[in-house]
DNA sequence: CGGCATCCTCTTTGATACTG
DNA sequence: CAGTATCAAAGAGGATGCCG
């Protein structure tokens, strides 16, 4: 990318990360850690190939990235991000809190998924509402790998391994089980619009969310969904 | 832009902020409110004119900027950020935190500045210690309008106009002024490398930095001045 | 299959000129 | 002042080929 020139905070951050699909390319890697090019290429659909090998390797220059060559049990290269690199998980969490408000949109048809997205608006806008309470374990179901959502002690946290037996198995869309998570969707209404739900509710009536709030989700999903 | 086409929080937000110079265009409405289309073009040197048109068209068109035909005594267009856009300010923060680790760089030649860029990391990562004390007031000299910086009860805020009589009056390239402000440069290097000051350097003991820290910040802003 | 490099087409950007 | 029109150059996207 060609640099601003400005002697300024937020534009010398873009001339760093401000590039198509750079900030994608992070999120990957804060979600995933340490990842292959082809995870990245299938955490990334409609990237080019060239494009992750440009971006990866601008990142590398500019110190946020660092390629490592493992060793045989897995004898490929792996990419992380550096110290400087993980201290953008900053912008990415102020990313999720606004863009979060469009998750409730009518999604187009070839809008693409990955179950591992819903981490980044579950661990930063939910919180549990009873600290106190013995943990709890809802295991989301939306195509792919399963996606675990932890409450313990206040804090809702997401793992891509089952910290315990689920308390509750929501399965659907992704869009379905956030406006579920995010208390925007009754389980009811979800249900008629295709969630399936197993297992007890309560986990549910834990949460709270504090991220911005969309007005009529339940009619814009049902509009999205071919009747 | 053309979408990333992915039911991601991320992604959906870059959808509608991540085309280039449109995070700038949202950083001077944030920075100056209420601006002129010219006021904005001085704001962002090296926009061309169909790029800040058609950024604002965008921006109105996702409901992020208002536009108000004021009346007579201004008799001109003014561009406002609307609620929704008012809280993108803290993706400017977090970009702004992230992109001061860089200001310490040599700048180049052709660098552009404006001084009210720095209420970024002026008001985003330096604290007032001693909140007990009586305000304080430093005032900014690099070319252009001067910016105040206030020191009142454990904040740290900018203005355009003085508070009061300043305490203390800093002249010199806003890398200098920062480096000082920061205390990553001492004062008496900064005079060296030709900050004048004029006043009390109380204040500027009351400051305390919680940004991230360049090493030899001296010696970089030495190398971008000519011998 | 992982990790690119190349070629080609299409879109976006940037510089400048121009108009109400 | 507040934009629109024009056009060359850069960058993105897509397909494909290469090599361990």
């Amino acid at each position: 990318m060609r640099s601003y020139d400005q002697y300024c905070s937020v534009a010398k951050s873009l001339d760093v990360v401000g590039d198509r699909w750079t900030l994608l390319v992070v999120r990957e890697l804060l979600l995933q850690g340490g990842s292959r090019y082809t995870d990245l290429l299938s955490g990334l659909p409609g990237i080019s190939t060239n494009l992750l090998g440009d971006r990866l390797r601008q990142l590398e220059a500019n110190g946020l990235v660092r390629r490592e060559h493992a060793p045989p049990p897995v004898a490929t290269t792996l990419y992380h991000l550096t110290e400087v690199g993980q201290e953008l998980d900053s912008v990415i969490r102020a990313l999720v809190r606004f863009g979060t408000r469009y998750m409730a949109d009518p999604t187009s048809d070839d809008e693409q998924f990955r179950g591992h997205w819903l981490a980044l608006p579950v661990s930063e806008l939910l919180h549990d509402t009873d600290p106190d309470g013995p943990p709890a374990v809802i295991e989301i179901q939306t195509g792919g790998r399963p996606v675990f959502v932890e409450l313990a002690a206040g804090v809702v946290r997401t793992t891509f391994s089952a910290p315990r037996d689920p308390d509750l198995i929501l399965t659907g869309s992704g869009q379905l089980v956030l406006g579920v998570l995010t208390g925007q969707l009754e389980l009811t209404v979800a249900r008629g619009l295709g969630l399936e739900d197993e297992g007890s509710a309560a986990p549910l009536k834990r949460l709270r969310y504090d991220g911005p709030r969309a007005t009529g989700i339940d009619t814009a999903i049902a509009k999205g969904i071919p009747a």
